[in-house]
DNA sequence: CGGTATCCATCCCGATACTG
DNA sequence: CAGTATCGGGATGGATACCG
């Protein structure tokens, strides 16, 4: 085997990329990334009408692993009724133009994939 | 709200975005899809190895999802006993860039975000 | 060697109801 | 408005045994 790979993805523990997938590679984490970093601010509710099918519940659990994780930013104006407001940080933003690529990626080659998954296996 | 991000991300039918990332939003594709971008070609079993902790099942499953949607190709040569080897597509090369420009950052950024998760919530 | 088939634990995530 | 709490179904994925 070549141990040049082994090294670079073998290892739960160690390897980035496998512990940025394990978190990325969940249902929402991404598109709310790419939601927020549409605007420069968004209210809970408003990120809840734009990903039209998540739950409220979670938009909450994702939102608190993105900001635990240090990606995004959470303000909290103390009025009533309360207003909520997330925002990418700088790491956040950092990581934006990797998932654009992969929006555009996506748009460039959707119609191929649809195709081939229609073909007879 | 924002009729352009809604129409960007809002429906899980027609956004391309959503339909890639229900497809490689799971525990292995991407991982494959690396390892696979390392080499010309790969054996079932070698593939096994580079990815430790992965099971044949799911090894099997991963690469039969990507074989459908045309991201890898699979050759079987009829020998005993067998000897299959899997091996990107041309469109499985093009997704390759991104998928490294993500492994890049998170190389550059794993560091910051542990620490990011070891404070207080 | 490169799978399949089966069983089973986990946990993801949606629905619903409730709260400050 | 922006959550939390609880319940439960279904998908995910691991372990094991078997097959061509």
């Amino acid at each position: 085997m070549d141990e040049e790979i082994l090294k670079k993805y073998g290892d739960v523990d160690t390897c980035p990329v496998r512990n940025i997938l394990d978190r990325f590679g969940d249902k929402w984490s991404t598109l709310v990334l790419l939601v927020l970093g549409e605007k420069e601010k968004l209210r809970f509710n408003e990120l809840n009408k734009c990903i039209q099918t998540i739950s409220q519940k979670m938009l909450t659990v994702t939102l608190k692993k993105l900001e635990t994780d240090g990606l995004v930013n959470r303000t909290i104006y103390p009025h009533v009724p309360p207003k909520v407001e997330y925002e990418l940080t700088d790491l956040g933003r950092s990581l934006l133009p990797n998932l654009q690529n992969l929006v555009k990626w996506a748009n460039d080659n959707i119609d191929e994939i649809k195709t081939n998954r229609t073909k007879i296996g």
